[in-house]
DNA sequence: ATGAAAGCGCTAACAG
DNA sequence: CTGTTAGCGCTTTCAT
């Protein structure tokens, strides 16, 4: 006897259904039955031992597309991110497959580059592919693409983006909540001259935390400084060094600053080294969503925890229910943020800046 | 006229082959031959007209799972990782992708945690959906599984490993040549009490690369000390962090160390700032991978860079030609790794340590 | 050049 | 409780 009680024979002589039924002495649509969880109660226990004994012996595997086929379900699901290799994404990732772990559905992941042309492409590649159910991460706020989901009648959910149009459920962050933590956390620690990197405004991340931003300025008694936003044009690490040279460039005064992301930040931890501007003794930093690694930057960076992996694990819970119940009533799901205190902010020095 | 030609008719009514054939005036048959590509000669070039308009008009995509039972394929390709929040693999991922492009091929990616029964179960479960081949990127050096793979007849390839008893092509960074390229830099950067913090031994890469360690120690004429030797069970930071402490325990003097990857450079890291070891002036450090971020550590990662991107679309590559011609002999292709010098490594300080 | 017929492996009425 | 029948949507002989 080796390690697994099942043979595994060579993929051209898989047995079918019908090798089964045939070893065991039934029909085939008794073996289905049998073997089916669902409609094994419909069959005479000593059948069900048979066809078991039958299925073990030949290894037999079901074939997934002819039952895909079938019941016209492939239990697959897509996930469409703009870039699996930005770090926020795999934790998000590992949630949905999580999530969907027992239920029998396998995870799909497709990149789209931020391109509009090729999300389309990828999305209609996946539903060609009939997948049960699509996961979306890529945060644009309009685009037809999901009123076309809508009409498609595929099952989908948003994470961590939020709906403007749309009726899918979403499981997002609280933004709103985060950036109030980053703002107290700066305003506690004695800074008034606030400044905002915000992401891009098409994106409903980047502009909702831009809006919280400004409402808590205003609402904490800080003085909300137009002068004192800008805007990177993506979530990356260049757009962030390119959007904090303008405001460096602007010679407007500040001692800490907010930045959409952790990604940005770190784009303007470059443009404040390479002017000699300490940070956080000269500028405090706080990111946003704690992405992997966080820690281990220069200084470590003290960033807003989104728990991605909770959005993902969620994700994929309301994924399931839309998919198991079409009409489904089109919920939001908040995950709570989190601050995490690192290195890179600290009360402003007197004077300065 | 809106953005896309052909409108998505909503999934229920999904168009069929049949309702093109009919819209057309045509057999199913020839619809089929006239959509494609390779049986289009087959058929007159008017009613390949009419075909195609028909199935532009009706927005018919092809069920790829009738396709597939019918032809025993599914255009599906499997990848293997032990964990993709592992910054090393999502490059990796986006090169196989790319490779797989245009080939009409789908990616399903699943982790293992490097859990062997988890591995087994992952890989059953995808080929039970028929995938038409796998790219492993789990690194145990000898595996069942791999054999059983060989017997399965599931066209496969290996990335970032090497085969030892396996008959499939791979695709590995060639170690020997990297650590060669990690080792001369800090010989003639002066060290020669240099550290080897060891990855896993039942892995390929930690086995061949302390291996290499030690050959290139002797060959370049520093003294290779078996007691400079530690072994990280695995290739995460926590585990780096024990290894580093085992090492700086044994009170033996070293000037610089070779990390068996990046993350095990991280956890030494963390050792040595808690105890004020300075690094690089006390101790230099060479890390593995060239992870995305190394150049935002602190200090910046002085790496070994294996273009794991390249590698993904190698492998890809690879795995294309084993699907297509079953029979393949087992190649195994070296990627050139590269020296990335940063702030990590500089010249040993006279005397200390 | 096109149509007819069969079947990939499975499930789901419908009978018995 | 089990067998019969039919068909998911497609490709592919085999005829014509």
């Amino acid at each position: 006897m080796t390690h697994s009680s099942s043979r595994k024979p060579s993929l051209g002589t898989m047995p079918t259904l019908r090798d089964v039924a045939h070893v065991a002495g039934v029909h085939p649509s008794t073996a289905s039955r049998a073997l089916n969880e669902a409609t094994r109660p419909l069959v005479n226990a000593s059948t069900v031992g048979r066809v078991l004994d039958a299925a073990e012996q030949l290894g037999y595997q079901p074939n997934s597309m002819a039952r895909g086929l079938k019941m016209s379900r492939t239990f697959t699901a897509g996930m469409i991110v703009p870039d699996l290799t930005n770090p926020l994404f795999p934790p998000m990732a590992r949630g949905i497959e999580d999530g969907l772990q027992g239920s029998g559905y396998t995870l799909v992941i497709a990149n789209t580059d931020n391109d509009l042309d090729k999300e389309r492409a990828i999305v209609e590649a996946l539903v060609n592919r009939r997948v049960d159910g699509l996961a979306m991460a890529t945060a644009r706020r309009h685009h037809g693409l999901l009123q076309e989901l809508d009409a498609s009648g595929v099952p989908y959910v948003l994470v961590n983006r939020s709906a403007e149009h749309a009726s899918a459920p979403s499981v997002v962050s609280d933004d709103h909540a985060g950036i109030g933590l980053a703002v107290r956390h700066l305003i506690g620690l004695g800074h008034r001259r606030i400044a905002h990197v915000a992401g891009p405004q098409q994106t409903s991340t980047g502009f909702s935390r831009h809006r919280s931003f400004r409402w808590w300025m205003d609402n904490e008694g800080a003085e909300f400084d137009p002068d004192l936003v800008v805007f990177a044009d993506w979530f990356q690490e260049e757009p962030g060094a390119r959007a904090m040279t303008e405001l460096l460039d602007r010679q407007t005064t500040f001692t800490a600053l907010v930045a959409a992301n952790d990604l940005i930040a770190l784009g303007c931890y470059d443009v404040l080294r390479e002017r000699d501007v300490r940070v956080p003794d000269d500028v405090s930093i706080v990111g946003y969503n704690d992405i992997p690694f966080a820690d281990q930057f220069n200084p470590p960076l003290t960033t807003v925890r989104i728990g991605s992996y909770e959005i993902g694990l969620k994700g994929a819970e309301l994924l399931l229910e839309a998919i198991r119940d079409q009409e489904q009533t089109s919920m939001s799901v908040p995950i709570p943020p989190s601050l995490v205190v690192r290195r890179s902010t600290c009360a402003p020095s007197t004077g300065s800046r």
